[in-house]
DNA sequence: CAGCCTCGCGCC
DNA sequence: AAAGGGCGCGAGGCTG
């Protein structure tokens, strides 16, 4: 069974219309009195409930209510509209229910809003729960003429949905004694009225007398110009560009860069803007990049830096399990080519590859294969490619087919069937192509790796329900999970997510040869390996 | 002043 | 010959 949900106010009544698998309704709206209600039906019932957005979920969650399964309008819109070549088309509620009434839809909400949705429902209708009903049995329609690649990718998409709400509202746990020591040992005490703290200021005092004149180390623009005045004229001030002159200054801004980035990015105001009791809450985007990976909102909590990860550790009595899924992408590619003989075993893949085709040079291994994905040439890569079109054609073409797509202005599709945005018009210079071909050909391996992940998130957090475990996702990274569990239910939440990683391979790709192996880490600290 | 762009760098 | 995918964020710096 499904059940339509519009929550209502947190304190007030939410209403609700009981659905057949095709979105038909079975009997009238009802009313619940209040959420404990709507936690009733999901003990009784466990239907899949069908919300508009993600803060319909959020306001459950707020209410100390959670559920098994969802389907997300907002989410599944996005989806088919991309799939039917829509591109740019909004997919909120209201729009749906536009196109539906063959009205122009409007546009989105602003990204984030929290307000009433009637403040930007422009067509006729009020009801939500009505236009709830009316637009999921359309999707249902559209969902069941669909691949089963799509269903599945619709209900996963929905799952993220549910697992972003439940990790926001845990909370990674943050320490901030920990983060605050890392600092001073880093950058010197915290200066009370803001500016350099000591280690930067020394650092900037080196550099001005490198230069032999003041200058703000942070303006690219007034470093360029000294290092001009110099005699070295240099394109950027990226660092790997710094390091391939001679001059003292080099040194010292190079660590100032360092040290200044982490002040600036996860010093002691991003502590204060975004560690509050215990446990830092970023605002997951599901489907928010291009790919299906997903984006964060506040934080930058996908680039928390290697250097603070040490303040993110368990609860006393508590540990992390953390586990990323080695070399996800080369998998992927040697499943969806079929070129299995890429993506031997278990083992890790560039060191196998190397001993197999690079004299042992693991790192060329890796840059070959990474080259193939991104549609590197430069750098050396050249020569490692032919060997790798030698060795590999069926993955080879795989990902070149998807290049020559994209520079030709054809649509390319991910695994499960997630549809790649075309090029914008005016895009038609040959450089713009080869720009469009790159962009295509990281798509299929990378969007296909975002939905295994997705599938991932979804089989464990039912596996962790249903074993009625305790540990909860915390953190979720592209390729990586981070659980909170405690203690004497570490092991097994460690073997869940072993299992949850064959599940996620088999529901992708039936019973391929290549394995996606996740090695969880039962650790206090984030930092530890 | 806000709003927007570029730069540079963190992560995958 | 040259050709590296995807993001978010803060600081600087320009525009209106």
């Amino acid at each position: 069974m499904r059940v339509a949900l519009d929550p209502g106010p947190l304190d007030g009544p939410a209403r609700v219309q009981r659905l057949a698998e095709d979105g038909s309704p079975l009997g009238p709206p009802e009313t619940l009195s209040d959420l404990a209600a709507v936690a009733c039906v999901e003990r009784e019932h466990a239907p899949r409930w069908v919300f508009a957005r993600a803060r319909g979920y959020r306001r459950l969650l707020a209410g100390g209510v959670d559920v098994a399964r969802a389907h997300d309008i907002e989410l599944v819109e996005g989806l088919l509209v991309a799939a039917d070549g829509q591109f740019g088309q909004p997919h909120g509620l209201a729009a749906a229910v536009a196109r539906l009434e063959g009205r122009t839809p409007v546009p989105d909400p602003p990204a984030g809003d929290d307000g009433p949705p009637a403040l930007f429902d422009a067509g006729p209708s009020t009801d939500e729960l009505a236009d709830i009903v009316a637009v999921h049995a359309a999707q249902q329609r559209r969902l069941s003429a669909a691949t089963p690649g799509m269903r599945l990718l619709a209900a996963a998409e929905s799952a993220g949905m549910l697992v972003a709400q439940e990790m926001t509202a845990a909370g990674l746990p943050w320490r901030i004694d920990v983060h605050d020591r890392l600092l001073v040992d880093l950058l010197g005490p915290k200066p009370l009225l803001g500016g350099r703290p000591p280690k930067l200021a020394a650092l900037a005092d080196a550099v001005n007398e490198a230069f032999g004149r003041p200058l703000n180390p942070d303006s690219p623009a007034e470093v360029l110009r000294a290092f001009a005045r110099a005699g070295h004229e240099l394109e950027t001030t990226r660092s790997w560009e710094l390091k391939r002159i001679d001059h003292p200054a080099v040194e010292p801004l190079l660590a100032y860069k360092e040290l200044a980035r982490l002040h600036a990015a996860h010093g002691w105001s991003w502590l204060r803007t975004w560690v509050a009791d215990g446990r830092f809450r970023p605002e997951y985007v599901v489907g928010g990049v291009v790919s299906g990976r997903w984006a964060t909102r506040g934080g930058g909590a996908l680039q928390i830096p290697k250097a603070v990860r040490a303040a993110v550790r368990a609860d006393p009595g508590w540990k992390l399990v953390a586990a990323d899924a080695a070399q996800l992408e080369p998998r992927m590619l040697a499943a969806l080519s079929g070129d299995h003989s890429l993506a031997p075993g278990d083992e890790d893949l560039y060191t196998a590859l190397a001993a197999r085709e690079f004299a042992g040079d693991r790192a060329k291994a890796k840059l070959a294969l990474l080259s193939a994905m991104y549609g590197q040439t430069s750098g050396g890569a050249g020569v490692l490619l032919a060997t790798l079109r030698k060795r590999f054609p069926a993955a080879m073409a795989y990902v070149e087919d998807a290049a020559r797509a994209g520079e030709e202005g054809r649509l390319v599709r991910s695994h499960l069937g997630r549809t790649c945005p075309p090029a914008r018009p005016g895009h038609e210079q040959p450089a713009a192509a080869r720009a469009r071909g790159r962009f295509t050909r990281n798509f299929v391996v990378q969007a296909t790796a975002a939905e295994w992940a997705l599938v991932l998130l979804a089989e464990l957090r039912m596996l962790l329900r249903s074993a009625g475990s305790r540990a909860v996702l915390v953190f979720f990274q592209h390729d990586e999970v981070l659980l909170h569990a405690p203690a004497e239910e570490a092991e097994a939440a460690a073997e869940a997510v072993r299992t949850a990683a064959v599940t996620a391979g088999r529901r992708l790709f039936g019973d391929t040869p290549v394995r996606f192996p996740m090695q969880p880490r039962i650790v206090e600290g984030y930092d530890e390996r």
